[in-house]
DNA sequence: TTGAATCAGCACCAGATTAGTGCTAATTTA
DNA sequence: TAAATTAGCACTAATCTGGTGCTGATTCAA
């Protein structure tokens, strides 16, 4: 459907928070900050933990930081970290001839697509999302982001 | 899973079909040609009718043929016809505010990155896919292209 | 006028994926 | 030692995708 999971969208929420802080921020923190249900933002955090995005701290006072400068992270790594390589279409990254026909007219306009939201995903760092998200942040309402979250 | 659904892809495929015929060709021709279940052609078939992409010819030599030019036949109208409304993310087109955070940080990024995805499909006509297909054609194999495809 | 070809409009099904839960064990620190 | 925390599972429910199939209406040709 030409959609980004919601487990991909949550965890680019999650990795701009810790993308902000100093020290490690646990699940529980971020579940209640942002509203999420518990047992699925310490999911999202513990696969982004297996794919290298974040590292863990254990015990008390433990949690999670960002495993390298947000500058090195590209949604594209995080894309791919939670739903796997993107595939526009099957035949993307196959190298034998498409299975419906032997020229098929999809192929050029799609992978074209395709290069063009992988360009994209590339070059957009978490640093930027960060950066674009404080400008939001203070030309809309110079508020404390902490305490503002609704339900 | 920010993938193209099966169906969205055999349409485009069918479309292009259409688009180089100038009498109706039927779903069972189709289907034969392209090797695709029957069923599921005629169901794609069907549904390209209701969303106004193509009309249909009833009775015996009967079949389909494009409600309007290839020109004006636009990628993203097939992709919203087959799969809904173009959604990276469901905040996308929701008027209130994120359910999430209210200055959600990945609004920005992932607007942008919409943005850019519904341009392509918007800017990349019928006509074009048709044209780009035929250019290949020539190019790789000056091959039948009506005998040519495999299982 | 009848029969074959064809589309229209449904309703349905199975398998995959997504979203989300929950348990037990290991680790750390106060 | 107890509380807080992550690790590593396994599991469930709902939704989506891909695909099937039936019955009825329409059209054309013999």
């Amino acid at each position: 459907m030409l959609k980004l999971s919601k487990k991909t969208d949550y965890a680019i929420i999650l990795l701009t928070h810790l993308g902000e802080s100093h020290t490690p921020v646990s699940a529980q923190e971020l579940a209640s900050h942002y509203r999420l249900p518990h047992p699925m933002t310490a999911n999202i955090l513990k696969q982004l933990v297996t794919v290298g995005i974040t590292e863990s701290v254990r015990g008390q006072h433990g949690g999670y930081v960002l495993a390298r400068p947000a500058e090195s992270i590209s949604l594209a790594e995080i894309v791919r970290g939670m739903d796997g390589p993107f595939t526009l279409v099957d035949c993307v990254h196959e190298e034998e001839r498409c299975k419906v026909s032997l020229w098929c007219p999809t192929r050029g306009p799609l992978m074209a697509l395709h290069r063009r939201i992988e360009q994209f995903l590339v070059e957009t760092t978490l640093a930027s999302i960060i950066a674009e998200s404080q400008l939001d942040l203070t030309s809309k309402q110079p508020q404390d982001y902490e305490t503002a979250h609704l339900s």
